[in-house]
DNA sequence: CGAGCTTGGCTAATGAGGTTAGCTTCCTGG
DNA sequence: CCAGGAAGCTAACCTCATTAGCCAAGCTCG
């Protein structure tokens, strides 16, 4: 018997790809361990179950996100930013429709990786609202009505709840423009000096005492 | 052996109770027997199977959050409205975990009160933008921007995905207050005649053809 | 009243998926 | 070369969903 030669990582990018093809809720370990050619079982030796597979894929799609929102804002402010960042979320999300999902699980504190990725992808939105003059609790405020706004619309549109023939793009440029109009008028808006960066939003991403 | 008389409505509104005590995820067929004091099987007296069962729950919940909406937005007109609508929204989400996000399920052609639940959702959302002088497609793109805030903001709050201390009620607010004023100023707005009531956002709730 | 049918319960059996235990074999470091 | 850890495997068991088929409760109607 020639070894498959699995690790952590190849095991968890596998699943990745697998959930892209047949949904976050189809993903199985039965289904990934026929696909890597190996014995169900087998997997444990590199993911603790189910659940930790999870887990690791949702550090895995966090950090991509947070990558691709941290590139559509470099060089980007204010308006263009945030259009460039709403659209490499939509862009994400309807890219790999199964790791998005795992985007939204609470970063688990006992994995740096994850809890790291988590604050990038909240720094990188908290740095575009800089680009508004938000800071402090109007930023908290604003980075959650942003979430909010684009975790609800490609979900929406990924459960397949638009149902008019109403262009669906068109739909999201406006609502992009309307958050645009709402940060500008913000309360604290274009009010600077008041908070610092370095560590914003570091910890928003997850809430852990609300694990049950 | 006595009967234990149930039917199809007693097993569903079990289940949505069950639900929310456990959490939608949680939500089992071998729960629900035990809950209900008959052995598993025996379920499938009433419902077709675990599928069935979630369509089901889909419809309950759907039309209890139409009601919601619509009562909490009667007798009152833009802002007013909204804002009363937005709170009925979340306390809905919060008062009943379980059957929140059964009400973002696609509803089934199949049954004619899913359908009716999804249009009365949407009707309710559609009437209290009317107050803002949206109508047609306007309306649509402002339906999808106000239910992805309210649905985005619940499923993360839900989620534990709001870390930071700041107050989550002042966060909600002000994105409610954000859409107020996007909504005042959206195209469209207060330019009434553009469009007519009625059955206004039929299937928006819903895109059947995207099941699979 | 009671014959019989419909119906709502049951048990048994099957199958998918996850998990654990414990065995074997590869392959690398000393 | 060979010892031991790592990476496979099979077997066994658990939970849950589903289907088949049996049986009795209790209603309907002669």
């Amino acid at each position: 018997m020639p070894r498959a030669g699995l690790n952590q990582q190849t095991v968890v990018r596998e699943a990745a790809r697998l959930a892209d093809e047949v949904g976050y809720g189809q993903l199985t370990l039965a289904a990934l361990a026929s696909r890597l050619g190996v014995a169900l079982p087998s997997l444990y030796k590199h993911v603790r179950g189910a659940d930790a597979l999870s887990q690791k894929l949702s550090a895995l799609a966090t950090a991509e996100l947070a990558t691709e929102l941290t590139t559509a804002a470099a060089g980007r402010a204010g308006g263009d930013a945030l259009r460039a960042m709403a659209d490499a979320y939509r862009d994400y999300a309807r890219r790999h429709p199964g790791r998005y999902p795992a985007t939204q699980r609470v970063p688990d504190p006992a994995d740096p990786e994850h809890v790291v990725a988590g604050e990038r992808a909240v720094g990188a939105i908290f740095a575009v609202l800089r680009g508004y003059g938000l800071s402090g609790d109007d930023a908290v405020d604003a980075t959650r009505a942003l979430r909010s706004a684009l975790h609800g619309f490609v979900s929406l549109e990924a459960g397949g709840g638009f149902g008019l023939p109403r262009d669906v793009d068109r739909s999201y440029h406006q609502m992009v423009a309307g958050l645009d109009a709402s940060f500008r008028r913000w309360p604290g808006a274009d009010q600077p000096g008041r908070g610092g960066a370095g560590l914003a939003g570091a910890g928003e991403w997850s809430y852990p005492s609300a694990r049950d």
